[in-house]
DNA sequence: TAATATTAAACAAACGTTTAATTAATTCAA
DNA sequence: TTGAATTAATTAAACGTTTGTTTAATATTA
């Protein structure tokens, strides 16, 4: 296996401890051994069980950004068009990695670890930035009321879908939901989420289709 | 001191710090420490670690039942002022215990302890059931429109909240805000989260005032 | 006097990290 | 292309700390 793949294999590894069990409570022997490495091999790739830490949530942070952009600038799509896709592409990335979600929420909460606060507070105060500009839009043309809280918005987006993905197990038991498959359970929860935060969507911004 | 207030006071004491740190990375000399008394009394009076964590979510369960049946089955309040009065009750408990929020926040995520768990589990479903009648109770009375599904809904109120909770420096940074003291803050960030949650909660149950 | 509360010290186990030795891979003149 | 030299990867073992818990002695209260 090359270096870039084994060091891939370790943090992914890492990443669903992390996930499982928090931060702390993941040895850095478990690690090891879940995958499949000697125990030094973490210093030796990482430096430090913290600094494996960080570089997951580079690894996960750097996706993110790229199509964000593309979006903005495209002049064929109607503002609220634009809120369904991040809406959408918002939801996905949640369900499809739910293990890093659950610790960034986690991170969140703790606020322990400078070098990942600062890298949240870019990605939060970017995804406001973008999302406000989108909302400027979509007031211009007249489609959007005035006086939109940006950040309380957002926080309906992200609270809704990561509160569902850590109790998703109520939502199936009280509606009697018998999924067959994983992936199942995600498509029904995806549209689910999608529709309920669209209507969620065009009240908070006055939306009319 | 008597024993019962030694006793909260180690516990209030465990839940900031378990807040701040985390339930592993807050060790028991921390918070003996912390709480001003010898290591040796949380064994003493808790048996362990983890049955002191126990002990705190019992303790902090407790006082959420009462008001809610009382609001019930009271005749003289329509649906939709019931569902005024939890989204206030809620917001001012997170607010109000933001300690312990964080942790009940990171324990969904963990899912480790299962005397937790089934604790959890109890408070989830049966304010799931509360909230069902109520819904049940405005549809009859053609308040509400059919097909609500109550679970997206609460996850919405709760997810809001949580979340706003553990990023409220994104929201003061966003928006300018300089409050002056916290306390200052928690009423700012209740009557916004109460404004836009009603108006998501008129939505969601098709409810027009 | 008997039960309860409190203490400092000690306990074994587990923690993240480092070491020093060994194996594997790469480099590059001949 | 070969084969010694150099670098990189991997290992088992040990490192010093810190962990949660317990002990046995002492102080306090009933």
């Amino acid at each position: 296996m090359e270096v870039k793949d084994k060091k891939t294999h370790i943090l992914e590894t890492a990443e669903e401890l992390f996930a499982a069990k928090g931060f702390e409570a993941a040895t850095v022997r478990d690690i090891a051994d879940a995958a499949g490495v000697n125990i030094a091999m973490i210093s030796y790739y990482f430096g430090s069980k913290e600094k494996m830490m960080e570089s997951l949530f580079h690894e996960r942070m750097v996706s993110t950004k790229l199509k964000v952009e593309q979006l903005l600038s495209n002049n064929t799509i109607n503002p609220f068009e634009k809120v369904e896709i991040i809406l959408d592409e918002y939801i996905k990335k949640v369900l499809q990695n739910q293990s890093f979600y659950k610790i960034l929420l986690c991170e969140q909460v703790m606020k322990k670890n400078p070098e990942i606060i600062k890298l949240l507070k870019e990605l939060k105060l970017g995804y406001a930035q973008m999302f406000s500009e989108i909302i400027k839009e979509g007031q211009k043309k007249k489609l959007f009321k005035k006086n939109i809280d940006v950040v309380l918005a957002l926080t309906t987006m992200t609270g809704t879908v990561t509160q569902i993905m850590i109790s998703k197990d109520y939502y199936t038991e009280f509606n009697n939901i018998q999924s067959t498959s994983e992936q199942e359970l995600k498509t029904v929860l995806h549209t689910k989420l999608l529709v309920h935060l669209k209507n969620i969507f065009k009240t908070i911004l006055g939306y009319e289709s």
